[in-house]
DNA sequence: ATACTGTGTGTAACCGGTTACACATCAGAA
DNA sequence: TTCTGATGTGTAACCGGTTACACACAGTAT
């Protein structure tokens, strides 16, 4: 067993001081040109490779962020966690991996441990965190998805405005009577979104409360919920589900009710995640921009990290409309736009 | 703007020496219970945390490893992904989170990054990777569903067994025409799942060897290679798919065929990837116990880490089938069992 | 000749922990 | 009484980098 070469050593085989390697590894201070070339070829020697954790202790900064997801087997985050990575990676940063269940203690435990280990930012997708908290870890925190409080630098997309699109897409293809399958009221993308089908259907004359029905995000109440939605109320022909996982729940309920999709009872779903392409029929969705809320999250916290100006701290994304097979125009009958092909959707198992 | 208290300030504070603070900290060493308790109301007063970066240095350990995959948005390793970074929270460790896209040179890139930030240990799901290079790395490291070589810790999943239960099930129900649709032929588990498959009817009269289908695992790719299949083949009635993306690929190519499933044709996939849940009709599947896999292999490498003794360094699980709707008994049309309740599947969104 | 600036290099302190070693005290054994 | 071992604590070296500072020497301006 043999270990690791030092900075002393590559100074010793070189005939230099390790002042001198220092300023060769990061190419700062003078160096004559000659002493250059006997150190590099020293390193090369000796294999030797900088240790990170000496260079941090010193720095104060490690080059790592953290990830806080409520549980990465969630369809929503493996994409998110994928963006994060890349953008952290392209930029010279490594991510640690945390799940959380939503747990407070658990969450605040992570933070402790990353804390401890010298990250110099951490990015979190949860909504139990306090202002209060996050200020006492005296570095930058980001949040994706939820919003916790404006202090902290957050990236969302537009819920009401994606929920309008749902409605009205479903209005606009022939729907009269327009449930909604809702997420849970202590989540506030699922009130946003609750507020945008209000919106457009609230004041309809057809519209009653018990045209919406609570869901909790989760495939298997919705089913149940769709079952005794459709019960209560057999002259719905369209559904607009908080989340994609519920409205595949929704389809279930349709096949096992015997209602045709989209023929009796379109269903539009919402994240645009990529579950929804494996179910027959294929789901039309309001797409969240996954991929690029991660990748825009993560440039942000790199900002604030490297203290470089940024624009906005709030950033708003937009939502698109993928039209597919649960939902069906009345007058035309084409497949309808998809999003453009994404640039790592080609990945093999 | 304040910085962290360090152990100089706790033993500055309580009077007393640095190494009777980290006497404390550590447990180890003789305390005076008196001493003890001055310390600890110091360590409470200025809020004292260890810094782990300068533990590490010393130690020449960080409590972390590293997690190499191919592609976290690949179904199959959000759950592994989760599986290990349970496991190793409840050891104590943290864990850095790759993507490599099968990418040698990420790959290897990686893994020298990692080694400069003093991972203890690294789990790697991937075929890229040579012994020697993970020779020279001089830390454990540990293959997950791949092998690399003989030298490398790993844990698999009886790919051949599991591939002949899926086969002979489909005999089993009555399928007199059985196809397989295969996996890339440069991935080791491919190749074993067709030599099951080929092992229950490679000899049989009907056989031939255009029963057998290229697909490289993805989706799309799976439902030309099935179009192809039946066409060629009107006759099978059986389809055995390398995993379970593709067996959902297969599911939507007999949908546009207007074949019946299962009615007409069965399908069986390999995986148990939770969007076989999402299809209609569900799929049935050789489910891999992925979660367990997750923690075996998390387990091993602590083991691996901390010197202490393992009982065998190569894991072969068995694989599950769970029959749902894609496939459907001659005789008796039970729903089957299913997985027991994953301790994790009721998270939300 | 003097001062000043740019180039090139080395010494040693520093980052914040851990621990080897030295030393002191005290109880019980020989 | 002396020896021995357990208990309790402090000093300083160490982990492997980075960098402030000192110093030396060149070339050029004054």
């Amino acid at each position: 067993m043999f270990s690791m070469a030092t900075i002393r050593d590559v100074a010793k085989q070189a005939g230099v001081s390790v002042a001198t390697v220092s300023r060769v590894l990061n190419s700062n201070g003078y160096v004559n040109n000659e002493t250059k070339k006997k150190v590099d070829e020293a390193i090369r020697q000796l294999n030797y490779k900088p240790n990170a954790v000496a260079r941090s202790l010193y720095k104060k900064t490690s080059k790592t962020i953290g990830l806080i997801v409520p549980d990465i087997v969630n369809p929503f985050f493996p994409e998110l966690a994928r963006a994060v990575e890349d953008t952290a990676h392209k930029k010279g940063y490594n991510v640690f991996f945390c799940n959380t269940d939503e747990n407070v203690e658990k969450e605040e435990h992570y933070l402790e441990i990353l804390l401890q280990k010298y990250v110099d930012g951490v990015i979190v997708a949860s909504n139990t965190l306090t202002a209060e908290k996050v200020k006492e870890l005296n570095i930058p925190v980001v949040s994706i998805d939820r919003k916790i409080t404006a202090e902290i630098p957050t990236v969302v997309v537009k819920n009401k405005e994606g929920a309008q699109k749902a409605t009205s897409y479903l209005k606009e293809i022939g729907c009269e009577r327009i449930a909604h399958l809702r997420g849970p009221h202590h989540i506030d993308n699922a009130n946003e979104r609750a507020d945008g089908y209000l919106e457009e259907v609230g004041s309809a004359p057809w519209f009653q409360s018990s045209y919406i029905a609570d869901g909790n995000y989760v495939m298997k109440t919705a089913i149940q919920a769709t079952v005794e939605l459709l019960e209560r109320h057999p002259e719905i022909d369209g559904i607009f589900a908080a989340n994609d996982v519920m409205a595949i729940g929704a389809v279930k309920a349709a096949h096992r009710i015997g209602k045709m999709v989209p023929e009796e009872l379109a269903i539009i779903g919402f994240d645009g995640i990529s579950m929804a392409e494996a179910t027959t029929p294929e789901l039309t969705t309001i797409a969240q921009p996954i991929y690029d809320m991660g990748t825009a999250v993560t440039d942000l916290l790199v900002k604030l990290i490297e203290k470089k100006p940024v624009e906005r701290t709030f950033l708003e994304l937009k939502v698109e409309l993928i039209e597919r097979e649960s939902t069906r125009k009345q007058n035309n009958n084409k497949g309808g736009r998809e999003h453009g092909a994404k640039d790592h959707s080609s990945r093999q198992y």
